[in-house]
DNA sequence: AGTTAATTCAACATAATCATTGAATGATGC
DNA sequence: GCATCATTCAATGATTATGTTGAATTAACT
């Protein structure tokens, strides 16, 4: 071990948080983690990887102070540290968003029609809400919606959206929202609601950062 | 290349603007160029590295989006992208402040209670084995404890304490051990032991130290 | 106590990162 | 053109990260 002084040991501890942060799969486990504590099981089917490997990078993420974890019975329930994660992981898709044409190739290819997309803020839909003007899906998988999600919301994941439009109001205005700002899922929800006559609007980020606004969340139990 | 779906896409867009920050070095150049454009002669100077090694640190940063450069005369200028890139610095350090901030409380907490936790000095610990009169336990993990320990120690990981209490004597007095001043697995195992009704005190420091005054250390093999 | 299931560990192969060296490039000024 | 200097490139070796496999732990249940 070298020797250190005090500032660069200090880098080195900030450098090994942004290490923690710095792998896709890592992002995409502080993404679901986002919506709420998870075992190691559950990431790793949501995640489509081995066990040990999301248990690595579980405990990896934990070194780096991005995680605790503690024993539930014979699971162990991984939850984000703090409210910092989040602000950090937001910040870095922010610099992403502003230099990255690859994110910008991307993204555009959900927003073709800009205009068309133009999303419902926080607020914007927090009003909505309360006046009941407008009908709230959440398109997220029935076990993220079932810990936790925006009032009177209707769960109605992505892939059950096409045979459930009978259940929606065709002539009330649809919002859908996912896990966050880049979550494909509400983009595709709109295009689809559009193409069957639906007005239909998304919401411009998830869950996790409605909560984190301090705006109102059901949480059934 | 893979085949990757546009998720992964952006996630490795995400993750690569992280591994930009995740060098102690590199951080140091954004605090550096925080300050204002500057050469590549300018920074190696600051930092005094190599300008080879700076030159491709900035390379690095430049293709994850966080500087960009322009010439300028004989020199290369480099600068933040924007400011979005100092707001990721800022919430990585949260991060890291608030993880070892809760480090720092958990030490102080078991600090604060000093005078109940009144230690054993290494010479006095040393008597005592000589003579018998008290059980010593190593509460570190048994791979460390395999590499060395006091003599006569019992090896009882902090975390399988509880529920080996039995093996421990009720009558004698216990000195817990672990690896060093500021390793707190001694402070709990003390804590623990006393809510049981053992008579139990913490040597002032660890092995290594013990060591390093030339007390006598048993190692196996 | 033994069994089961969830999680972690250990060991390995592969790949990426890092610092160092010396040579190559590109712009400037004589 | 030619020399000079700042920067970049290329090659090397050392270190660290990553994913895979199967075994070891741990806690709950019988």
């Amino acid at each position: 071990m070298s020797i250190r002084n005090p500032k660069q040991a200090l880098f080195e501890q900030f450098a090994a948080v942004a290490k923690g942060l710095g792998n896709p799969q890592r992002l995409e486990l502080i993404e679901q983690l986002a919506q709420g504590p998870r075992t190691v099981e559950a990431l790793a089917a949501k995640l489509s990887l081995p066990v040990a490997n999301v248990s690595q990078h579980l405990q990896a993420m934990r070194r780096a102070g991005l995680v605790t974890s503690e024993r539930d019975g014979k699971f162990v329930r991984y939850q984000l540290a703090d409210a910092s994660v989040l602000a950090a992981f937001a910040a870095i898709r922010s610099v992403a968003e502003r230099h990255s044409a690859e994110v910008e190739r991307v993204v555009r290819g959900y927003f073709d029609r800009r205009d068309d997309m133009e999303p419902v803020s926080r607020e914007e839909l927090n009003a909505l809400i309360s006046e009941g003007l407008v009908t709230v899906i959440d398109v997220r998988p029935a076990d993220e919606f079932a810990l936790g999600h925006l009032p009177g919301a209707l769960n109605v994941p992505l892939s059950q959206l096409e045979e459930r439009l009978s259940d929606l109001q065709p002539d009330r205005e649809i919002v859908a929202y996912c896990r966050g700002p880049w979550c494909v899922m509400s983009f595709e929800a709109v295009a689809l609601l559009r193409k069957r006559g639906f007005q239909a609007r998304r919401v411009e980020d998830g869950l996790p950062e409605w909560r984190a606004a301090g705006l109102p969340v059901e949480t059934p139990l």
